[in-house]
DNA sequence: GATACTTATCTTTTT
DNA sequence: GATAAGTATC
């Protein structure tokens, strides 16, 4: 390999650091991918490594195809037999291969998030648990979290009666799953750590194989993932990690950037590398990314240069739209603009913003100009109805056990069995001890011969039609190919005449359906297993449409990773950027910091700032004041582009003019404001009688108020539209008398 | 049990 | 403003 010369000093140290623990923080535009590219092929020629004693972990699929393209481009050849993939897809290879050591068999199916729901709401109900006091989704969250922590249900940790609930419906939820012989997210990683730990002939037999282990984006390693990497590279130690604390943004998800730190403390010999070489953006991008970020502590400070051919570069253009309309209207005018002045083609375009909810009015601003547009993530494909029904279909066959799969076809179409035969069926599965699918195929088969025809009553017969069914589809899945049994399910429903209704709905969900169809046709030769773990584990992030010349819409999250000429960063107002959740939280506040400043990170040339004073949330108009992030940047790095409603320099951080007042002639003169708060609201600040003003209800009587979730939720009788019950720290309400 | 309609509740971010 | 949950009616 003589293209190291290519490589700067620190990325060359990086790439040919001895082997051991290897430390690399890698500030944005860095090269970190290019170092990783680099060390792989350095291992491989240089080394002479065989490919299959190397694991590079990455933190989506796309980012792991394209290192395999990018180091087979550097070796000049294909390159086969390295395990290169994200944390969950190789943990669930690993489980896969020693299944045996599982409490499950090999045709376990991997649950995604609507499973994983609605198996909690299962074991909330089985334990007769108020899902209103219990609600799923952060009894689940807290569930998770545990499992990232690698604390197993009778180690979960009670310190309150709600920890001492939370710890009965992770063991129910455990079991539901182990006997759906199923495996969700987190138990990939959990399973695979506990199988390495537990038994050390395993963890040999991979520590031997993987010499080297490589992991990209190290800041958003949870526990788990730390401790697996940890264990496989438990006795020769070649740990290659490359990070950026500052681009740590999946807290909530478990990742601790923190694990840098343990790193350190973990392998005090390691070899540590900083690379601020910035390759990407001009030095005005970074200065105000820089000024950003310096405010947050618990960091390795680095110093981002660019490259002089970057040159100074421009500034950074602040748009304050009317309201969220002129928001989109701004950003797809201004791409046309520079589209049709030819200084730059549509593809160099990134909008990202904080929320998907908020991608909707810029997809219409796009469609009403005519411009195409690619879009990340949100749910597109995977999320529609007609596509996971059809994958819940072919879960069931691939593994009958599936209850959350046969939850949601055994009605789909409607086929007369409602919820009480579903009780039944329920009741006489929990009663044999087997799960209902399998009950279902032996009543399709027996049928009143089957010992629970007569427990089934009169539900029975309709039980054993949809089990005759199921039954003939699990024993032609090993006969036939992956689509002609697709095929064959959708004739058996008559799915097309279900859900194609002739509207262009209906036509739009077929083709869905055929487009998963398609899918399908790519798996002929691995079978349904390999797809279905397919479609479990490749997210829409991995989605996006390549060589499509048009502009990418996505979350700030899904930038991570990326580049692209021009970035607009939209909706830049508190309550979004940093979002409201985040408010009275320091750690989440610094991570929302993180996460504006990769945004800001991600543009080479050009960042236009926009937010808008007013904006449509839950489907009404609310005030909205500057992001107080904005303050940040120094007023000389940004310019304030004409078009935008001049309300003074409100973003800037030498300016005390209150936000209250930038908004007077718009809505006329106000009485005080109440601004949301950050810290938990103790008491109510809103009684029974008072009169209140709603910015789009306008005034009426306070009913009642009360604390909920800290937060304070008042019942108010407008005279415009009458009884409404809002958030307090949301609605913006305005204390008239 | 299916369907049409109404109401409540809410929303980060994703493997 | 979208969707899940709840209610009324066939």
């Amino acid at each position: 390999m003589d293209s190291l010369e290519h490589l700067n000093p620190q990325q060359r140290a990086a790439v040919t650091a001895p082997s051991g623990p290897v430390l690399v923080l890698a500030g944005p535009g860095s090269g970190k991918t290019r170092v990783l590219t680099y060390r792989i092929g350095y291992l491989l020629s240089q080394l002479g490594v065989a490919p299959h004693h190397i694991l590079a972990v990455t933190f989506t699929n796309k980012a792991a195809r394209e290192m395999q393209t990018r180091v087979e481009k550097l070796l000049g050849h294909t390159l086969q037999g390295m395990w290169l993939g994200t944390f969950h897809a190789i943990c669930a290879r690993i489980l896969r291969r020693e299944q045996q050591y599982l409490p499950l068999d090999a045709s376990f199916v991997i649950f995604d998030e609507d499973d994983q729901q609605a198996l909690i709401k299962r074991a909330l109900r089985e334990l007769n648990l108020d899902e209103k006091l219990y609600r799923p989704t952060s009894v689940h969250a807290a569930i998770s979290n545990a499992k990232n922590n690698l604390i197993l249900p009778e180690d979960y940790p009670v310190g309150t009666y709600r920890d001492e609930v939370v710890a009965r419906v992770y063991k129910r939820y455990q079991e539901l799953l182990i006997s759906s012989n199923a495996v969700d997210f987190d138990d990939l990683l959990l399973y695979a750590w506990k199988l390495l730990n537990d038994f050390p002939a395993v963890r040999e037999q991979y520590a031997r194989r993987f010499e080297h282990i490589l992991v990209d984006e190290f800041q958003d390693t949870n526990l788990a993932q730390y401790e697996l990497v940890k264990l496989l590279a438990s006795s020769h130690r070649n740990l290659f990690v490359v990070g950026d604390e500052d681009q740590s943004i999946y807290r909530w998800r478990g990742a601790d950037y923190r694990n840098v730190l343990r790193f350190e403390e973990d392998f005090p010999d390691r070899q540590k590398v900083l690379l601020e070489q910035n390759y990407r953006s001009t030095q005005r991008v970074l200065d105000a990314a820089q000024a950003v970020i310096n405010r947050n502590r618990n960091r390795t400070p680095k110093r981002l240069k660019s490259t002089p051919e970057h040159g100074e570069g421009e500034k950074l253009v602040l748009y304050e739209a009317v309201d969220d309309y002129g928001e989109a209207a701004f950003v797809v005018d201004t791409i046309q603009q520079l589209v049709a002045g030819g200084k730059a083609r549509p593809g160099d375009f990134a909008i990202m913003y904080r929320t998907n909810a908020q991608s909707r009015l810029l997809e219409e601003a796009f469609l009403r100009a005519g411009m195409p547009y690619r879009l990340v993530g949100a749910m597109r494909f995977y999320g529609r109805r007609e596509v996971k029904d059809m994958i819940a279909y072919l879960r069931l066959v691939q593994n009958p056990a599936d209850e959350a799969s046969l939850g949601r076809v055994i009605n789909v179409p409607p086929r007369g069995i409602g919820e009480k035969s579903q009780l039944a069926l329920q009741l006489e599965a929990q009663r044999a001890g087997r799960s209902a699918g399998l009950i279902l195929m032996e009543l399709g088969q027996l049928g009143k011969d089957s010992p629970h025809w007569q427990a089934l009553g009169r539900n029975a017969s309709l039980l054993a039609d949809f089990g005759a069914l199921l039954g003939e589809w699990h024993r032609l899945k090993d006969e036939i190919s992956l689509p002609s049994l697709f095929q064959r399910i959708l004739n058996d429903l008559s799915y097309r005449e279900y859900i194609d209704d002739n509207t262009e709905e209906g036509h739009s969900r077929w083709e869905n359906v055929q487009e998963l169809l398609r899918i399908a046709y790519e798996y002929e030769e691995k079978g349904l297993t390999a797809f279905l773990e397919n479609l479990a584990l490749v997210s829409d992030q991995d989605t996006l449409p390549e060589n499509v010349e048009a502009p990418t819409l996505l979350t700030l999250h899904a930038a991570k990773g990326l580049e692209f000429p021009i970035v607009f960063i939209t909706g830049l107002d508190d309550g979004l950027i940093p979002h409201n959740r985040s408010l009275d939280d320091p750690e989440a506040m610094a991570e929302e910091r993180r996460l504006f400043y990769v945004g800001l990170t991600r543009a080479e040339k050009r960042v236009y700032l926009v937010r808008a004073a007013q904006r449509s949330t839950y489907g009404s108009f609310q005030d909205s004041i500057p992001s107080r992030f904005l303050k940040d940047i120094p007023a000389d790095l940004i310019q304030q582009d004409g078009r935008g409603r001049r309300m003074g320099k409100s973003w800037q951080s030498d300016s005390h003019r209150g936000w209250d007042h930038s908004y007077n002639g718009t809505w006329g003169s106000r009485p005080e404001k109440v601004k949301p708060s950050h810290a938990p609201i103790l008491q109510p600040r809103f009684r029974p009688g008072m009169r209140v003003r709603h910015p789009s209800w306008g005034e009426g009587l306070v009913v009642d108020s009360r604390i909920q979730d800290d937060d304070e939720t008042v019942d108010i009788f407008f005279d415009s539209v009458g009884f409404k019950r809002v958030i307090a720290s949301i609605a913006s309400l305005e204390i008239l008398s």
